[in-house]
This record gives structure tokens, sequence and C-alpha cells, in this order.
DNA sequence: TATGAATGAGGATTCATTCAT
DNA sequence: CATGAATGAATCCTCATTCAT
């Protein structure tokens, strides 16, 4: 990771996409799925150019270096999940018939999968290069909490306010929920990406339930 | 990762420790502060050796892979995170008093706190090394489910009969469980080992709160 | 010795061998002589770069490994001495005068005489790996026995028929030339190069009448 | 090889090799049969030091260098097939009823084919070392011609002289029985050390037959 | 005498990167 | 724009040898 500011990044690698080559997507293609397979140090450029068909030289002279070449893989799919999630996703999710917290989390959760879903091995690659290279987790941490951190907030807020949350702190609350969705994501789709223990929707119901209920047996007045 | 048989390789490696040089020592010592501080691929056996004022051959000598010397670093810690907790852990959880599954979530939580901190670098690998490694995933994945998930399940079913734990599959439970204790260890040991909220007490108390009620503030009458 | 089969190697060489770059042709010029001197296991692959005033990774761009350098050293040769002969050499020396087998002998010697000076540090090679590299050498022999064996066999029946050798089983015919043959290709070309006794057609001459008679005095009225 | 005299050096391993420890034994025995197997350059000093059940340190206690380990091996088998060749060997063979020239090439062969079946693995070392290794050969090749190569010729002399030899320079005979008799040696213990076409007193007389008379078919009056 | 831990030079091989075509 | 030959530093690993015990 030699570009040590993300945002510039981002605004650099958007001005580059503008005309991308058939064999600059073959490349891109290519390295996605090598990374998300084997992780970004085990994947040689030798091995991503043989896959792509396409020479070594090629990759360098699209993309300069191989920390270039994971930067241009992930850069696209963080820009659709940090900045503008705090507008799109919580527009398009606002805009559903969000009438309590369990409606705006499902209509969270379900647009989330989605997007991770058509976006798997990316998932895959920003995860465990999140956890295996330093510098881009100091990277992305702040822009995390800044911008869907933010809007969280919001939201949790208005509904602790109309009494639907329990009263403490809401940054706690807001972890509490990072840790159990971001260890649902990461487990679905990283670590057992083949097992479902039911459909899809159920899934989620249980989910929800969970995060809002727990696993105790409510008293059966409540 | 040759040694195909994780409990084969957990034999072998107990018959080898025998006597330790301080050498040796001083090899596996720095060998778990470079692999969790920038991962195993990303650590030179060159680098470890210098660090750790060596020849680099005499980590050949005594390890004869490098793949072996990660394994060397993290089965003692396996050994005592799978078979033995079916038994140790357990007994000490339960020899406290347990007389509610929150007790016994507490005891539980406490305990592999503990472990964890005093092992919090070779959590680090383990973790970064089983998201990262398919090999070692597939390994140790069968050994979790089998160990702690039978265990737990026993458990579960336990005080579902006493009416404390909502009414779904056990093994539903459990991943619900799984999910976000796995997320909570990862985010406090891995992703952000500097930051904490409250003190340990109330972060426990948070966490057993979440997993029983969730987050739904409780009907007064409840 | 990865490649198990000579066969394969050959055919993959021969498409290999399409264009091959100056630095390549410097590498196995270089490598020629000094595996020939030192032998295989006695010469380093950055030996042979300095020598051929290449970087070591050059070699690997284009041999992959040391044994592959090896096979792409020899196989060439082979192929010229193995399934070949069964054709042309036999083809060409046939088409001489060949009136007794003594004449074939001539011819044959000749040839192959020929063949081995144009390629004596190779042949070289080829003898000393395959005495000392028991894969290699379980490779060869077959090959040996089942091309050249069964072409000399036909051609000894043949003379036998006419009278002209001794009435003793064809195999035991084959083995005795080629061990004197063997032997003396090795003693000429291999262990003492650079010493000849005569002229090179006196040499042969003695040779083919040791065949043919020995070393005992023929009686008189024979 | 680090001596360059071989004569020196087989007088300092005569006045070593007076007292050996069993471990001494046991290296010298383990060091043969791999170096037998694999070849010197092949074979590793810590291989022959498990093999041998003994400490690494140990084998260069005693040996001092791989080298001399290697002279260890050889040198006691040479001092037995060289220098004293002369005296014992022809002693011997001549003290049998050795009327003919062709006697006393059988009772040659027989006695040295006694020998290197004792020695089986010892003669695979010095024919493959002697071709791989260019130092050996040149210390090794003087003492053959000017031993047994004297000796020889003496007798062929003598039995040229009784008109029982062609009559051609003896150093041409020589040579001639040389390459036959050593090639003989190569292909039936080194090579081919398993196959057999014959029992071996079938075996010698058709080598003899074949030195003698060639393979030409003797006119039927001589 | 015997050990085996320790060494460090050297071995084959990989890999990101450059550059002439 | 695309190629692929060439590079050489770096990687994991082997090995003969030394030395304190």
């Amino acid at each position: 990771m030699s570009k040590h500011n993300l945002l510039d990044a981002m605004i650099a690698q958007a001005k580059l996409s503008k005309k991308q080559t058939n064999k600059q997507q073959k490349i891109v293609e290519t390295a996605i799925k090598m990374f998300a397979e084997k992780g970004y140090a085990n994947t040689s450029t030798s091995e991503i150019a043989k896959a792509a068909q396409v020479a070594e030289g090629t990759i360098f002279r699209h993309y300069g270096t191989k920390d270039n070449l994971l930067l241009s893989v992930i850069l696209p799919f963080l820009k659709e999940s940090l900045p503008t999630i705090a507008e799109e996703v919580f527009t398009e999710v606002m805009s559903k018939n969000v009438v309590c917290f369990e409606d705006f989390l499902r209509a969270l959760l379900k647009n989330r999968i989605a997007f991770i879903k058509e976006n798997k091995e990316i998932f895959q690659i920003v995860i465990k290069e999140f956890l295996y290279n330093e510098n881009l987790r100091n990277e992305l941490l702040p822009y995390f909490s800044e911008t869907i951190g933010h809007r969280l907030t919001k939201v949790i807020e208005t509904y602790k306010q109309r009494g639907e949350l329990v009263d403490i702190p809401n940054n706690i609350i807001l972890r509490l929920m990072f840790t159990f969705i971001g260890g649902y994501f990461v487990s679905r789709f990283v670590l057992l990406p083949e097992i479902s223990l039911m459909d899809e929707e159920a899934e989620i119901d249980t989910a929800i339930h969970f995060i809002m209920n727990g696993i105790k047996k409510q008293s059966q007045g409540g």
C-alpha cells in the first residue's frame, strides 16, 4: 500500500477508470477471482497474467504495481460501500415502508446482502486483506466509522427517542450491531460460503429477532 | 500446510516439545510477534532470524520448514482451545455458581477472554491465517464444531429445557452466539486491540445482555 | 527428473524449441560445457548464469527448473540417438556397400563416432548422468533396448543366417557388442578424450577386427 | 578431493585405520551404501548420520571432511585393487594350472569378479565417482596403467611369444581387453546389477570366447 | 569419545518490475 | 496498446563444518 490517502486514491481511480480495455477487464476479473481465492500475498502477477491470457507486462502497463491492481479491485467496491452508503443506501432503505426499527434493519440487511452477493469475491478480498494488511486497515477504519457510523447513529437516535430501543449509549448499540452483523456477513460470505441452514428470508428474520430480542425466552405476558 | 492431519501434527508436536533451546524460544517468540503483526505470508524467515538474533539456518534446523514453524506457534494454542475445551473449560465454568444461562455465559466469556489475553498475538495469528489460509481453515473448522459445538449444544439444551432460552433449534442458537462472540473477540483483540469503550466487567455485561435480550426496549411490565 | 515419461518430455521439448533467444542459446551452451566438465550435481545455476553472462532468473524464466535445463540439453541429443537411429542411421548405413557384417559394423561405427564427435560434451553429460542418476537410467534403458536393440538384432540375425556370425543367441551377441562398443565410446570420449594411440581409421579397423576375431592368433591355415 | 597425492592418502589412511570404533564402522558402512545408491554429491552428511544412528559431529570428528570420508571408503578398496594386484592377484592367478592365455584370463576374471562381488557397492562408488569427479579420475588413472597395466603387459608379452596371441602391439591388446572387461564389469555390477542372462560360469566362458575369438564364425576346417 | 546445537555461505526458485520491440 | 524477454533482489531451504558440553 503505497498510496496513503484512500480518498485521493479513489479520486485518481475514478479518473482512470474511464476507458477500460478488454484486456484490462480480463485482468481485473481474474485478479478478483484469484485474490479472493488465495489472498493477495499468495497470488503472483504471472499467475494472473497467465489466467487472464495476457502478457505480464500488460498488467504493469495499466496498473503500475501489484499494490495498485489490488486498489483498482477494491476501490470501486469501497466507493459503493462507504461514502455513498450515507446517501444512496439510506435513502433507498428509508423510502420503503419503514415504520419501526425492525423494518429498518430488515431493509438495510436485505440491501447490503444483495450488494455483497453481487460482489462476493471482492468482499472476501476486502475482509481478508483488511485483517492481513495493516495499512489497509488503518486507512479503511476511519471511513467506516465516519460514514456508516454517523448515519446509523442518527437512525438509532431516532428510534431510541421513539422508545423502541434499549436505553444505552448509541455508540454501544452501534458496536453491538456491527459486531453481530459484521460477524454474520463474514461467516456467511467468507468462512462458510456454501453452507446455509435455512432460506434467506428466514435467516434474516432470525438475525433480526436475535438483534432485537436476544435468545432469552420472553416472559409469557410480555 | 503440508501436515494434513491436525491431530497428528498436535501429537507430533507434543513429542517434539521436550527440550527447547534458548534459541528456539527466541525464534518462536519472535515469529509470534512478527506473524501477528504482518501475517505469515508477509514475514520472511530471514527477518525472523535477524530479529531473533539467530542464524537463518537455525530456524530450519529446529522447524524444518516455515510452515512447520507456523504450526509450532499455533498448535500449542489450539491444543488448549479445542479438544480440551470440552473438558477443562467446561468443568471449570460449571464448577462456579452457575445457576442460570447468563451465569454460564459470563463464566465462559471471562475464562476465554483471560485465555486470549494471555495469548493475544497467537490469537491474532490464528484468526488472520484462518481467513487467509484455506488449508488451515479446512483443518480447523471440523475440530471447532465437533468439540466446542457439541459441548455448547448440550449446555444450550439443558437451559432450554429449563425454559430459559428461546424455542428455536439448538444449532441456530449456537450459530447466533458464535457469530456474536466470535465477532466480539475478533473486533476486540484483532481489529481494535487498543480501543475499549468501557471497563471489561461492564463490557462483558453489555455483551451478555445483548445476547440474552437484544437491543429492543423491554416492555415495562415485562 | 520430474518428467517421468521421456517420450512426453521429448514431444514437449520439440514444441518448445521454436524460437530460441540469444540468451537461451548462451545458457544452453554454457550449461553443456559445465555439466560435461563438472557434472550436473556439481554445477550451480548461479555459476551457469555468471558464465553465460545472464541473470540467474533468466535461466528459470526459460527452463523452469535446473532439471529441466538438463533435459533441454540432453533430449535433442537423445532424439537423434534413440528413436530415429532405428530409421535414419540404419538406412544410411545400409545404403553403403554393405556386403558383409564387417562392412556393416564399419559403417555403423563411423556414423556414430561422427555423431558423438559433433556432440562430445553432451555425450559426456549423458554418460555421466546415466551412471549417476538412477531415474534417468531407468528412463533411458528401455528406449535403448527397444529401439537400437531391436534393429541390431535383426541385422545380426540376417548375417547369422548367412553364416557369418558365431552360433550363439542373438541377445548374447548383442550384449557382447554393446559392451565393447559402449566401453570403447566411453573410454574414447569420456575417460581419455585427449589420448589416441593411432589414427581413427586404424583404430576403427582394430576395433572391428577385435569384435570379429578376438585376440587369438588365427591358425595359419585358417 | 583435497588430498592430491593418492599414495600419501593411502599411507595416511593405513595408519588411521588401526582402531576403528563401532561408530566409525557404522558410519563407513552406511556411507558406502548411500554413496553407492545415490552418488557422493547427492548424499548429505546429515543423511548418513541419521541412517548410521550417529551424531553428525561424530562423522567430522573421525573423518574431518566429507571428502575424506569418501576417501576412507574408497582407499581400502583401491589398495587391494591397484598396487597389490601386481603381486597377490597375479601370484594367485599364476599359481593355478595356467597353461594357456585362456586359462590365465579365466583365472583373472574369476578372481576379480569374486573381489568385486564382495565389494559391489564400493565398486559402484568408484566407477560413478571416477566418471563424475575429475580430480579422482586424474589421480587414479596413472596408478591403473602403472600397476595393472605393467603386469598385464608382461603376461601378454609372454603368451604372445608363445604364439597364442595376435600380432599387434601389446598396449593395443591391453586396451582392447580393458575396454571389454571394464565394460563388462560396469554393465554387470553397476548398470544392470540384477539382470543375468546365464549362470556365471557360462557368462565367463562367453566373455573369454569373445575376447579370444570375436563373433565371427570360424571356418570349419580351422 | 560423542554429541547435537549453531552457523552462514550457497542452492534452487519466485516474483514484481522494466524495457525494447 | 501490448508483448514477453530480462532482471536481480529476495525467498525458503540445504549443507558441510565448528564448537561448547
